[in-house]
DNA sequence: TCAAATACATAAATTTCTTATGTATCTTTG
DNA sequence: CAAAGATACATAAGAAATTTATGTATTTGA
């Protein structure tokens, strides 16, 4: 099962950021990959997507970015700056936060009228 | 603390179908003073998106509506109709799934290469 | 050798929401 | 009792984020 896609919008900055985190420094598709993995499948992230929201943290100056050959091929690494690691925890404390309330919301019991 | 409207998306129509499966049938207004109520002022829907959205669950058949006059004010009922309320479960059973997925991700301890 | 995977990128179209606007009624308060 | 604020609907232009499609090029595996 994959997630309909409506549901990880929004998300994916967040994603990405904690992932960069976690990981010192990544590159794009190994962030794709990596996404995948850790949700047995169940949440793809397409090219299409990761790669203007990249472009956009890096304009934000959120992300610094590396240029590395692997043979002929380009790789080019992320890394969160310093706002970006503060960027990152407010971020995913708040969608922590927004998961909870919708815990609640979801979970809310009948009130028959 | 208002929730920044980006984790919003998405989530709108799984919210209004649940709490027309908590109330029966609910009317516009209604639903976005019983957000606001329900999450302490952190989730606030506004009427240029709630409408379209009880609008495109009506094409859909997931709602029916029935209009009702206090005084002279039109009030629009809307209810979950069978397929609604299949959809409803799905929609929720999603979304819980959904964020037990994103707890694991952001919750992801460092792995320091 | 040929398909699939790796790795980047952009751009048109679509979806969804925000912001703005419009209409009208009802209620509360100075 | 007049005016402001709340109730209640609706639409539409613009903005934002993503999907889908396309493009280029290299490397790997069957």
């Amino acid at each position: 099962m994959i997630y309909s896609s409506e549901l990880i919008k929004g998300t994916l900055k967040t994603i990405v950021l904690k992932l960069l985190a976690d990981n010192k420094k990544m590159y794009g598709y190994e962030i794709t990959q990596k996404v995948k993995e850790l949700t047995f499948d169940k949440i793809q992230i397409t090219e299409g997507a990761l790669y203007p929201t990249l472009h956009a943290l890096e304009a934000d100056g959120l992300v610094t970015t590396e240029t590395e050959f692997i043979g002929k091929r380009v790789r080019k690494y992320y890394s969160l700056s310093p706002s970006g690691k503060n960027k990152t925890k407010e971020k995913v404390s708040e969608l922590a936060d927004f998961m909870d309330t919708m815990k609640f919301l979801l979970d809310i019991k009948p009130k028959q009228a």
